[in-house]
DNA sequence: CGAAAATGTCATTAT
DNA sequence: TTATAATGACATTTT
């Protein structure tokens, strides 16, 4: 009777201090360590076991000191202790709900697994379940288990479905391998269904920059995984069986997994039971609070408050690994990174949405401006330009000048040439060589200010800061050698005539007139080696003559040459700055799901504790035994509902199984 | 008028 | 070998 009085009282103060909390909604994170405190304190002492003589009683085990498997069990047995001094903890489902309402905003986007039991319908189902399993140990003092109730167990089921196989050897674990295995399990379970996926999403990824990331990434995650358990990544791999290894030295190379499965069905049978996931919030916050001498200051519950145990859960992870992870110091480097890591995220994302919200436009017409930044001296080089930002602009946004530009990069360019020849071609036909020099040189380039204009507006814009598209379109370009660039200003003696033409034209265009050039600066730039060659020919020039064409020619060869290439420039530049928004974007994202994982496998270690509670709490409510899970353990095979056995029967041969398939 | 940007030109190299 | 494109560097022009 004391004792049962001393659970009311218990169970009492802990749902007032848990309805405390839901209705005022205060962080729970300041309550947490006295909240605990006063849970855990009186529990631990039915509870609490001196750790230190748990390993007098391990004289029966078959454990090699050093062995892995005695660090484990001693893991275990503070495991146990811990579980056991929640056992006490009965809280009802409303109060629960209101405890996750509360914690997952701390969380952000993340859901934690509790949350989704309480939430999904499978979660539903899962807290009915129990009360059909209290009703079993009720009646038989018996932890029943069968495959049916597995699947019943919704959010859970992704376990359960793997506890199906398990032999009934395996059942006999003792509870610290269970716990241990219960750490260890998870990764190796969830990694070789998801890490397909793991190796899969993030290359997914690189193709849906532009999707909204947190959503998917929740949700895909949920819906895969409904406990969450979807782990990928090997980095979480390691950072699990570094947990595994770091709290329980448990760190079996062959991490019964079967054992922990097993073990961890009947819990879920047990756990069901709403209090458990009251449970869960209370060893989740206060794990060591039991027993700080022998508790293995499970990382869950380093931690209480989501964020503080966000990132030290992080850091658990990342420190404890003792042996899986390379070096000690890449879980710190981790960490940090992580940190820095979610300050990033929030500032990438922040940047990458201003960055997005700015570029699309702006790359949408970033492909214009370029044009029309590049545009403005020579639509050939406009084409150029576009099929050069064409296959940038695939990535990025300037591509969108190809619907301007129909051409295609080289093919741009010949056809650009090509049309300018064919133009010129009409224009010699039809023009005088007198002609030539206005006419001429202003059809030759029609058909760029036609193109120019077509492409945008922005080109526009650079068409009035050239006076030559002002006005008749005529291009100084052409311009004569630096020599010659002298003369023109030196020549102001020119009818006025020739004033018109020099404001009309430019330099090479002058120079050209003075030198009795019989054709137009434009039919020299544009026409074919063949055609310019054979226009040589056919007037009989001077050999100053001859130099001046083929300077014209080639400073206007080269003038173009020019122009496109400082498009490309800018256009590797835009595309370039699109590939470093991409892969920001990118990193943010699967940070993002980094994080979310490491969340996720949080809660799945927190809800699985809370079920090793629930089940030792049932056994000992059904069974009237205020036994120590230092003398009973979880016993169960296919044919026989969960019992507790007396370790010391079954201590033996527990070993030599886990021993053999040590050796397996 | 000066600064900055845009454009032109030359020299060089590659094709 | 020639013609031409590409490009860095510098000059000139434009804003």
């Amino acid at each position: 009777m004391p004792d049962l009085k001393k659970y009311l009282t218990e169970g009492l103060i802990q749902v007032a201090i848990l309805l405390s909390l839901a209705g005022m909604r205060v962080d729970v994170d300041p309550y947490l360590p006295p909240f605990s405190e006063i849970i855990l304190g009186p529990n631990s002492a039915l509870t609490q076991t001196q750790f230190h003589n748990l390993r007098n009683i391990l004289d029966g085990y078959n454990l090699h000191p050093k062995s892995v498997d005695l660090d484990g069990f001693f893991t275990a047995r503070r495991l146990l202790n811990w579980v056991r001094s929640l056992d006490r903890l009965q809280v009802p489902a409303a109060e629960l709900e209101a405890w996750l309402v509360h914690r997952e905003p701390d969380n952000g986007v993340s859901i934690p697994a509790q949350v989704g039991l309480l939430e999904e319908g499978g979660g539903l189902e899962d807290v009915e379940e129990p009360s059909e399993l209290s009703m079993r140990l009720g009646n038989g003092g018996e932890l029943g288990y069968d495959v049916a109730e597995n699947q019943t167990l919704g959010a859970l089921g992704h376990m359960s479905r793997s506890l199906t196989h398990l032999d009934d050897e395996e059942l006999l674990k003792e509870e610290g391998d269970g716990m241990s295995f219960f750490w260890e399990q998870e990764p190796q379970n969830i990694h070789q269904e998801q890490l397909e996926n793991a190796s899969i999403q993030p290359l997914s990824l690189l193709n849906e920059e532009e999707e909204d990331e947190d959503e998917f990434m929740v949700d895909s995650w949920r819906n895969t995984n409904p406990f969450h358990n979807q782990m990928f990544g090997e980095d979480l791999q390691d950072m699990d069986t570094a947990e595994t290894i770091g709290d329980s030295p448990f760190s079996d190379s062959d991490r019964n997994m079967e054992n922990f499965i097993h073990q961890d069905v009947s819990l879920h049978q047990a756990a069901l039971p709403r209090s458990t996931e009251a449970q869960n919030t209370v060893a989740m916050e206060e794990p060591c609070c039991i027993n700080n001498h022998s508790v293995p200051n499970i990382n869950l519950g380093s931690s209480s408050n989501a964020e503080a145990f966000e990132d030290s859960d992080i850091i658990d992870l990342l420190l404890t690994s003792g042996t899986s992870l390379p070096s000690t110091i890449d879980p710190l480097l981790e960490e940090a990174m992580l940190d820095e890591i979610d300050l990033m995220d929030l500032a990438l994302e922040e940047l990458s949405q201003a960055q997005s919200e700015e570029q699309n436009p702006a790359d949408s017409d970033s492909g214009l401006s370029l044009d029309c930044s590049q545009s403005p001296a020579s639509p050939n080089g406009s084409e150029s330009s576009s099929s050069s930002s064409s296959s940038s602009c695939s990535s990025s946004p300037s591509s969108p000048t190809p619907s301007l530009v129909p051409e295609e990069g080289a093919v741009g360019y010949t056809r650009i040439k090509e049309e300018d020849e064919d133009v010129s071609y009409t224009h010699i036909k039809e023009e005088d060589e007198d002609l030539g020099y206005t006419h001429g040189a202003v059809g030759g380039y029609m058909p760029e200010q036609t193109k120019m204009c077509q492409s945008s507006f922005l080109e526009a814009r650079q068409f009035h800061r050239l006076p030559w598209l002002e006005h008749i379109g005529h291009d100084h370009n052409y311009i004569q050698p630096q020599s010659q660039k002298k003369p023109p200003k030196d020549l102001p003696d020119e009818s006025p005539k020739n004033k018109m033409l020099e404001h009309l034209s430019g330099r090479d265009e002058k120079r050209a007139r003075l030198m009795n050039i019989p054709f137009s600066n434009e039919r020299i730039v544009n026409l074919p080696v063949e055609e310019f060659n054979r226009l040589l020919a056919k007037y009989h020039l001077n050999e100053a003559q001859l130099t001046l064409i083929r300077d014209i020619r080639r400073r206007g060869k080269n003038k173009m040459a020019a122009q496109n290439c400082r498009r490309r420039k800018l256009d590797v530049l835009l595309d370039l700055e699109c590939s470093v928004d991409s892969l920001r974007r990118l990193r943010a994202k699967l940070l993002r799901e980094k994080s979310e994982i490491l969340r996720s496998i949080r809660e799945m270690k927190q809800h699985l504790n809370s079920l090793y509670q629930e089940v030792y709490e049932r056994l000992r409510e059904e069974q009237g035994l205020l036994y120590s899970d230092n003398n009973f353990t979880l016993q169960e095979d296919s044919t026989r509902p969960v019992t507790s056995q007396r370790r010391s029967d079954s201590h033996s041969r527990r070993k030599l199984n886990k021993r053999q398939k040590h050796k397996k």
